[in-house]
Formats: structure tokens, C-alpha cells, sequence
DNA sequence: CTGAAAGCGCTTACAG
DNA sequence: CTGAAAGCGCTTACAG
């Protein structure tokens, strides 16, 4: 029978289309009675409306475009999870597109999505990503942005962001009280925000303790980890060897955790651990992971209710939001017992 | 300036609608200079046809609905992984949907693609799902659905699995050549598909190795796991306590990996751990979990090249299509040393 | 309370 | 080679 159209309903019923709709859209000035027959029919015949149809009229679909780097990563899953929470309870429709840390691929996603007309964007940008024109052309066919976690600095969109820096700081800083005196770091793509304030928050960390900042600490990774256990190796290898490791997520501790232990090290008295994600397997590791944990879905959340209100209103303020990271501390870290 | 149409561009160059169309869909019958000025000023407006008019006119969307229990699920989010990269190489887009392993947000989820006039669905059902009139009413509509993973019985339509008896059979075979007797598993719903089928594997596995299959070293659970340290105390607080735990996924294998080596029991030699999906993590755990590795991202490719087929030739033949696991064998059930 | 008409942006037979 | 017209399915001012 193929799909029903209210021209259908209109024929069978001897009303005009116009009238279908208004009773469809439960306008108040319908007879009663045709009203009632028209219900009926659709709901028989399993009437849906063709919001294709109706996008067209409208000028807008009722659907944002999200580009996250990659559904794998757990924070993105979650706070994707987070977005089209949002966006349903609001009646809108999500089209998740993913970048999988590429620059190219993420102007590629941007395009697909202007092209499917999308009304608004959540963006989490790539690895890669190091300028941002491609996102100024969006914003003027005002088509607004919200970015969420990684973010772009000099662009007058919407942000929500989590506390980088000071979260970083903090993780610093418990390692030192630990004991640790020479604490190595797995750097992000410098030219990430999240990923500078990062890398600022563990030297300034450092440098309010008293502790020298020592270049060859840092090591600079991108997030799709390679040859962790070469790196092990390297940091081991150095004359003042680190006593402790700060990781860029919780896998590549993980791992790092397993190469260690098999060297021989003990973790945290050879060498404290600290992870980046509170993914859920950090609690049934041994020794449990030290991290921080990410409310991913409120990132996304906030993200989604921002561009859902900036959609509803018209409303084109610019609003930041810092949602809090916080650190979780267990076994890996833990090297003094009270 | 708002978006550009092809009426503008008309406009602009005092020529019809009519040619502006032919010209920027590459039509031969163009004059060329004609089309060069049309071309570049499409340029230079950055034109970018409204889709959503083209589909309205085509009676289709180039868009798949994906229905899939979690994102956050790893699995799935391969799966997604592979699907998207086929329908974007074939043109279609994508829209994800997540049942949170609930039938009745699964029969919402299917609501919105319709409603969204999506031309195929990709489909892996909730752990609730019983029942399955929901999608007869889609194929009633000659939307074609493809099933992947978790797929549905009794219903004419392609799909997707992987081979979920032999390779539980495959395992449980394994863990009693590694000396194990009483060999407790973790069951998924039993209205489920797979999940019957994985029983029935390690059923038939102890059968032909002439153990008894003892019903109490069955334990009946959901995806979504809770109590698992209460379902750790009950299996050794039996008499005869299991020496072999068959998880129903990594995580739980992995935590109850965790609370047994805190009641002092050494995996594998007291208690083999075995998992299911392969996880990254299950390589840097203590011992190494062995698990069982399914090709998700094939697996949602599959699914997907299925689907695109049918849509873009009309062929409405049944596939079944079966990708195969593979049993990785570590640490965690390593008992017999040679 | 109801219908005819216009219009959203596009494609494509039909004429010329 | 080009334009005018119809049509995809819907909503909504405008008349009555």
C-alpha cells in the first residue's frame, strides 16, 4: 500500500487536504465530526506525516549534526548519549558524524551535514585539527555552533568545556603529596586547547612544589596510541628514572601499568600510575586505576540544551560552561598508607 | 545572505532555474559558457543544493536509521563504526538510535526513522525485546530491514550473525581441555536469539565431553550488570564451587576476576575467567583475559552492504550472512602448561 | 467551518 | 541548447 499521504485521507474522506491537516494538527476550528472521521482513518491506515514534506516548508529540519572524533572513545559515546537525550525530549533529531582524528574527514562530516541542512552543530573537534576557517563558513550561513570538550579558542561560538587545568593541577599535585619527585606526563597535540591547559596545569603543578620541570618528562602522543611499550621502555631507561606517570587515558595506563609490571617495577612503589577517563574497568585492575572522571554525558548534555535554546529563541548569546572533572584516587597512586 | 538557491543563481545570471539544474548536475546538454558562469558563481556562492527539496522530489532520503541497543557498548560502536563508513561510501547518511536496552524506547526509536522517511533500517535489538509485530509493520511499508548481531527469527527479512553457538561451544571445549569440571556460565536472555544459542553451545560442549550439566552453574543476567560481586559470593559459596566462569561479556569477566583474587583465589589455577568481545583491555589485565574476538566493524559493514544493495538494485531476496569469532586464548584460562 | 492557491527548492518530461 | 510547467507532501494566509 505504500506510504499514506494526507491526499489519501483527503479522497477517501471527500474533505480537502487543507482540512486533513488542521484536524492532523489538532487545530480547534475543525468540525467535530470530520475531525473524528479524519482521525480515525490515519490512525487505520497508520499515518505518519512526511516530515520531508515539512522541513522543505518549514526552512528547517529539526535535526543537529554532531562531529565527535570517534564513537569508540567512551567519552564520546557517553556524551553522545548525553546529546540525543537532550535533543529527542526536545523533538529534535540527531546525525552523528565522526572525524576519526582526521582533519579532512571532519571538513567532510561538516559538509555532509550543511548539505542535510542540520539547523545547529555539536562539535568536538579532531586530533589533527589545528586551524578552524572551516568553521567560520558555518557561522555565516548562521548556522550555530556549540563546541563541547575540545573546543576552538578564537571563535565566537558557545562552549562547554571541563576544568583541564585545574583537574590536571590537582592530579599533579596528589602525585607529589604521594612522594612522586619525578613525574612524567603523556602530552596531548599541542595545539589543543584541552590539551595545553593540560600539559599547564601539570607545570604549574610542579613549579608550586618546588620541583624542577624536566623536558624530557614529557612526551608528546597523539590519542591514538602506538608503541606504548617503547615509550615504556625509553622512560625506564633514563638514569633518574620517573616515579610516577601521568597518561593521556586510561588505556594507555593501563598498558603502560601491564609493561611496567612486567619489567619487574611495582606499581605505585616503583612507579604511581595515573589514568584520564574513569572508564569502568579502572576499579578491577590491579592495582585499581587512579583517574579523573568526566560527567561525559552532562558535557554533552549542556552542549545539546545550549543549541536547543539558541534554536528555540533565536538567541544568539555566546555561553561558556565548565563542567567539573574530578579525581579519583585508588591503588595506582596510592604510595603513602595512614 | 542566508543560504543560497538555485533561483538566486538564476537570477544573478538571467537565466532559468530550469538550466542552473542541468548545469550543476553535470547535464551535457548546457552550453558550456553558460555553464562555466553558472559553475562559478555556484563557487564563489558556496551554493549547496537543499537536500531535503531533492528528497521530497525523490521519494527517498539516501538516509539509513540504525537502531542499536548502546553506543557506549564497544561492540555496537564498531558496528556503527563499519556501517557508516559503507553508507558514506555508497551516499547515504546515517541516523543512530540507541533502545538503551529497552523495548518499549526501541519501538519509539523505530517511530522516529519512519517518521524521518528513512529508506532502510539496520537494526540490533534490546535485551527486552520478546516480541517482534513492531517490525512487520515496517516491511508492511516495504522499508527493508537488515538485523545485525542480535538479530529476530521469524521474520523474512536479510541478516547478519556471527556464529555465537560454535564459538561458545569452541570455548567451553577449551576450558574443559584445560581441566575444568563444574563450569559455570553467565546466560543473556533467553528470548534472545544469541543468547540461546551461546547456552546451547556450552550445553552441547559438556555433553560431548561427558559432563554433566549441573543447571545451578547457570546464571541468568542482562547486559546491563548489577550484583556481580553477590553472583561471585553465591558461586563459591557451593559446594562443589565452579573451577571456570564463562562471563557473559569482558566487563563482567573482569570484575568478577577482581572480586575472586580478593577472596584470595588465584585465576586461572583455582577459577578460569572467560570473557566475550575481545576488549583491548583484556590484554593488559592480570592474567590476560581470554576472550572471544567477533569482527563487529565487518560484521556492521556487512549488514550495511546488504542493505545499500537492496535499495539501490530493488532485490529483495533474503541474505544471511554469518562472520566469524575466534576464540583468543591468554592467561586467564591457561591452566594446563606445556 | 472549509476549500483553493501559493510556496518551500529541486528535477525532469515536454515544447520549442 | 533553453524555459515554462508540473509535482514531491505539507502548511497557512486568504476568501468565502
Amino acid at each position: 500500500m505504500g506510504r499514506v499521504t494526507i491526499i489519501d485521507i483527503a479522497r477517501m474522506l471527500g474533505v480537502s487536504k487543507s482540512t486533513v491537516s488542521r484536524a492532523l494538527a489538532g487545530h480547534s476550528d475543525v468540525n467535530s465530526e470530520t475531525r473524528r472521521k479524519i482521525l480515525q482513518l490515519a490512525q487505520k491506515l497508520d499515518y505518519q506525516p512526511n516530515v520531508v514534506a515539512l522541513h522543505l516548508k518549514q526552512q528547517r529540519t529539526n535535526t543537529l549534526g554532531v562531529i565527535i572524533p570517534e564513537t569508540v572513545n567512551r567519552f564520546f559515546a557517553k556524551a553522545v548519549g548525553g546529546i540525543q537525550q537532550v535533543a529527542n525530549q526536545a523533538g529534535y533529531n540527531v546525525i552523528i558524524c565522526q572525524s576519526n582524528e582526521s582533519l579532512a574527514t571532519e571538513k567532510m562530516n561538516l559538509r555532509t551535514l550543511l548539505t542535510n541542512r542540520v539547523d545547529g552543530l555539536l562539535v568536538s573537534v579532531s586530533g589533527e585539527t589545528d586551524h578552524f576557517e572551516h568553521f567560520d563558513m558555518v557561522l555565516k550561513k548562521d548556522i550555530p555552533i556549540v563546541f563541547f570538550d575540545r573546543v576552538v579558542e578564537n571563535i565566537k561560538t558557545s562552549k562547554v568545556v571541563s576544568n583541564n587545568y585545574e583537574i590536571s593541577k590537582e592530579a599533579t599535585l596528589h602525585l607529589v603529596k604521594q612522594g612522586c619527585r619525578r613525574i612524567a606526563i603523556m602530552a596531548g597535540p599541542q595545539h589543543l586547547y584541552n590539551s595545553r591547559n593540560r600539559l599547564k596545569g601539570y607545570m604549574d603543578a610542579l613549579h608550586e612544589s618546588g620541583l624542577e620541570c624536566n623536558e624530557r618528562y614529557i612526551t608528546y602522543t597523539d590519542f591514538r596510541l602506538k608503541k606504548l611499550d617503547e615509550l615504556a621502555r625509553y622512560l625506564v631507561s633514563m638514569k633518574e628514572k620517573p616515579d610516577a606517570i601521568f597518561a593521556i587515558n586510561d588505556m594507555a595506563a593501563l598498558e603502560m601499568m601491564h609493561v611496567l609490571k612486567n619489567m619487574g617495577y611495582r606499581i605505585p612503589e616503583d612507579i604511581a600510575v595515573m589514568g584520564f577517563n574513569n572508564e569502568a574497568i579502572c576499579k578491577f585492575v590491579d592495582p585499581p586505576l587512579t583517574s579523573i572522571d568526566h560527567p561525559a554525558d552532562e558535557i554533552g548534555a549542556t552542549a545539546a540544551t545550549i543549541l536547543v535554546n539558541q534554536l528555540k529563541t533565536g538567541d544568539t548569546s555566546v555561553i561558556e560552561r565548565c563542567i567539573n572533572s574530578r579525581l579519583i584516587i585508588r591503588g595506582s597512586t596510592h604510595r603513602i598508607k595512614n
